[in-house]
DNA sequence: CACTTAAAAGACTTTCAGGTCAACAAAATA
DNA sequence: TATTTTGTTGACCTGAAAGTCTTTTAAGTG
């Protein structure tokens, strides 16, 4: 268990614009909106979720992406594992590559602690709370604040609804 | 601060190698072959040392690299640093890109410690501790273990010199 | 000085995560 | 049934890390 890499980031945060929706059922390119993330690359992440059996899909026309449970009894751990099939073995602290249980480094037992008390957080941290804490820091703030302020068009009020990001996914 | 690269690991075993040895100075021909790391691109990452001042060099007949301190003046952060320059910023524990301290996602203060607590350790590790702990895991047994235990030839005592490697990096 | 030796330096290759593009397959509708 | 819509799938592209190969430069030796 490392720290969890950026595909992993990107299907935390489509999980979590489709908990917050309103609608049970959303499409990929709304989620991809909504976030920032590229559609194409998007549908592939979902894809791996869909076959874990964290979402359940529908094709065709009125489509789309629904969870297979609820938020809180989906946990990042599972999301992870869903996404980081093939999952290459633990790496060691210091880099060094024989380093094992046989042959451990003088960081092995310390690093192998902190990796427990990771994986323990990850299992214990669940969509709900993410959605959550998203809406909590929300809260008290006129507009909902972008994710990607770099695209944010300095004109405020004419920006386009295609540049323009709601956190809250709800947009809907 | 995340977990070290393998280059940074190259660097770690070749400087122990180094420090271990009973001469002072030794080729990188040399240390490629007690370590088995690529000689070529071994060579490169201790460029970095010799840059940051880690190491010595000395070109031409008779040269070779040498620490330019004592081992327990080296931590192992330094050695971190010299190899790794245009360090990318800390990553999400999470993935996300946005992540902030200002954005911050529900596990960033975990992380925050959590990243401290490395750090903290790997400054306090120091090249001695890596030369100290290897020969005490060394001690105590007839043969030094090889760290490449897949090259070891099977038919023990025929191994040839170049395919058997001494933990100890004292073979000189 | 010519010659050898070993580090320094640059161009190149390989691998992989991240990402794009286009064709395909299923579901609804007209 | 033809068409539209949306997820699915495979081929390809890109940039960074890891690693190789070759040439250059500096230091000794005879």
């Amino acid at each position: 268990m490392n720290v969890l890499s950026q595909t992993t980031g990107y299907a935390i945060e489509a999980l979590a614009c489709l908990a917050a929706s309103s609608s049970k059922s959303m499409m990929v390119r709304e989620i991809a909106a909504e976030t920032g993330i590229a559609q194409a690359y998007l549908a592939k992440v979902v894809q791996r979720l869909v076959v874990a059996g964290v979402v359940d899909s529908k094709r065709g026309y009125r489509g789309g992406i629904s969870l297979s449970r609820s938020p809180d009894d989906i946990t990042i751990k599972e999301i992870d594992d869903a996404v980081e099939i093939n999952r290459p073995p633990d790496r060691c602290l210091l880099g060094m590559t024989h380093c094992s249980e046989e042959r451990a480094c003088p960081a092995h037992d310390y690093w192998k602690k902190t990796r427990e008390s990771v994986r323990r957080r990850l299992t214990t941290l669940t969509l709900a709370d993410i959605v959550e804490f998203e809406a909590r820091r929300n809260s008290g703030k006129k507009e909902p604040s972008p994710l990607l302020p770099m695209l944010r068009t300095v004109q405020s009020g004419a920006a386009s609804a295609k540049a323009t990001r709601s956190l809250k996914c709800r947009s809907k």
